[in-house]
DNA sequence: CCCATATAGTTCAGGGCATAAACTAAATGG
DNA sequence: CCATTTAGTTTATGCCCTGAACTATATGGG
């Protein structure tokens, strides 16, 4: 025979071919329905059919093996007066949960999030990460997690998966962190039995930025499918979100606004760049410009950023123009990447939602200098998400994969 | 029945469902391989079987299908020296084919391009669109479509579908032009029926940096599945393809490296912004730059770009200058984009192709000094695409479209 | 010339899955 | 207490892939 070429890329993909792989596909329509349910609503097996545009025999088997695979539970018979047969309530298992995890530069933290997206629990642990070894890091990670798995075990939860973000770059097949300069990390591959559960649960590795934008979406509107997240660290990251679903380049690092070029003969960068956006309006930047000095350790980051805030108050130069022109650099930045993007939402979070006050005057105004086709349709939004947006993304993007693959549970 | 929420998106995606889907699916996977077979190769039955994982009793019964609907054909019987029976070779119908057009700045044009994505037969008419009104242009193009569609009836040659790029932004769902400021056009909604000849065929109107990045992408290595393409025209615009696919972004106007800022406090530009990258690398500042003045139309911008080339030629100022300085910029440009975007191949098209002796070295001193970490590795190519390009990248991808979705034509 | 061998492609019984229609279950209301 | 209404299950049917048996058509050696 000859050689049939190995160009034939058709032969991986992984469409459907088999007729078992309609019933794997109709398992995870049929959660998805389930999922979609708001806070108190349950859909019957025969709102399901209706929605799924199965039959009603096809929901009922179906419905079966979520059961079975305890995905989903029968909620008592739901009675509100109406003729005919009650219909029994279907919801997501809220015994099932994944655990998520967030190195910071500041603290660490661990929750658990339910099926729905939920966080049941969470504790937060400051710590000068910055100044300990990865290892160390990881190994404080771990014992906050295995105190969190026991605090599940009481309850009832069973863990399905986990997932931890980290304030750098990723590579989320490897497990591997190739740079996290906030934490001092170079490259460092991670255990992840050590944070985990044993068992064939499910793990993803995300960046901060990126983790916190799944966080975001849970937020918004459902209609707004599409928006860029701008996350204001010590770094400054970005996590985009296209058509509802994290996008994230071919190698995972796409949205880092940190490194848009602002002014070509600006300042050097940590990336070895020049005129960066985080050089103008990164955490040490802005400190640095409004006189606070340069970051030593993380204590005195925490008491300098309090006396930003404190002259920011007062109204002091040369703090308030120091975050104005943080506001006009960022406009710029956000301008070229709405425009790169085609996202006409952007939302930003961290410290750039906490000196929204200062920041937004600036900021409009720049973007309308630079983008006034744009700038009229523009949504500019600050996050409310707090310490614990970044797991609870994280988290929620592993049970999103495994309302997805149901049949995995379901064997 | 309590309302079953309208929230539920779950209905309306198109997952299988049925098990006839998975016939649409395997249909569209046998289909793939025979395409993926190279230019003098042939796949058996057999071949397909081992490629697809699909068994020789289903691929025979597949084939069978594609080969009543047209899109396939057995070619005569393989005979190589091997024992056993022979196998017959299939292939994509090379009698059916999709019509490209292009309506740029300085032409029109169209052809034929064939379900292996070659180009048959083409036609480019110059003409000065700009001082011409839309329906005009559009008038000229029926034209010129219908003389090629009566030269494919005497191949014998079937069209399937059309696509159209042209220089500025799109609704593809509606078939309108939403603006092209180098056309002169506002808002204009295109006659379909009146470009393409009768029947169900299918359709597509592209923006022509889009299109011509589709092109670009089967001149590059298969291995090749992410890069930006950026076409200097009179514009600047860009296209994205990301994992072997086109980006278009949430309404399809993603990848526009024009309107990038590139010095906050520089020019204005038609946009109604400030320091875009177009106002120093467009074509027209470019002009200008190299003391070659305003533009005024169609013909005394080509003779300027003649003198242009001399100027750069014997190495004359204010051109080489003028050139450089574009480069640097894109550089710029290029540098904001391949961070947001995560991409590490970069292709130049259109003027940039051709100005590449002078434009490169400032454009890769440029990356180096604003993103040495992602210089090293980036790749920076120069397309070798002519007129044709963007014609026959818009038609490539409605032959992926038939390709993909072959059981509409199998009835 | 004939038959063993090898490979390509087809036929056919079997099983998984969704569908539609008939059927059972469990409520309301007069 | 029974007609009515809605929920959910059972059953016969057909589609589609699979695997194995079978047919088709070549090569090559005796």
């Amino acid at each position: 025979m000859r050689q049939p070429a190995s160009s034939a890329r058709a032969a991986s993909s992984s469409a459907p071919g088999n007729v078992g792989d309609v019933r794997k596909a109709n398992l995870a329509r049929v959660l998805s329905v389930i999922a979609a349910a708001g806070e108190d609503q349950r859909f019957s097996r025969a709102d399901i059919a209706q929605l799924s545009q199965l039959t009603k025999a096809s929901v009922s088997s179906l419905v079966a093996d979520l059961l079975a695979a305890g995905l989903v539970i029968e909620i008592g018979v739901h009675r509100d007066g109406e003729r005919g047969r009650p219909s029994v309530g279907l919801i997501l298992n809220p015994a099932r949960c994944v655990i998520g995890m967030e190195i910071n530069v500041d603290y660490i933290a661990a929750g658990l999030v339910d099926l729905s997206g939920k966080l049941l629990a969470h504790e937060i642990l400051p710590r000068a990460n910055h100044s300990a070894t990865a290892s160390e890091v990881l190994a404080a990670l771990g014992e906050l997690s295995q105190r969190l798995q026991a605090a599940a075990l009481a309850q009832g939860l069973m863990i399905l998966g986990g997932a931890l973000a980290v304030p750098g770059l990723v590579d989320e097949e490897r497990y591997t962190v190739l740079q996290a300069p906030n934490l001092g990390w170079e490259r460092q591959d991670l255990d992840v039995a050590a944070l985990l559960p044993g068992g064939r649960t499910r793990f993803r590795l995300f960046n901060e930025a990126n983790a916190s934008a799944l966080a975001q979406q849970q937020l918004m509107d459902v209609q707004e499918r599409d928006f860029l997240f701008v996350s204001g660290e010590v770094g400054i990251g970005g996590g985009l979100i296209i058509d509802a679903e994290l996008f994230a380049g071919p190698r995972g690092h796409a949205g880092e606004l940190g490194h848009v070029v602002i002014a070509p003969e600006g300042r050097a960068c940590s990336c070895g760049g020049r005129g960066c956006l985080e050089t103008i309006a990164g955490q040490e930047a802005i400190l640095a410009a409004a006189g606070l000095g340069a970051v030593v350790d993380s204590a005195s980051r925490q008491q300098r950023i309090q006396q930003l805030f404190q002259a920011l108050e007062i109204g002091t130069e040369p703090a308030v123009s120091a975050v104005a022109e943080a506001g006009k650099s960022l406009g710029i930045a956000v301008a070229s990447a709405m425009r790169l993007y085609d996202v006409s939402t952007v939302v930003f979070g961290g410290h750039f939602a906490a000196l929204e006050l200062w920041l937004r005057p600036a900021l409009e105004a720049s973007l309308r200098v630079h983008a006034p086709s744009i700038a009229g349709q523009a949504r500019l939004l600050c996050s409310p998400l707090g310490q614990t947006g970044a797991l609870v993304g994280a988290a929620r993007s592993v049970v999103g994969d495994l309302l997805e693959a149901p049949h995995l549970l379901v064997e």
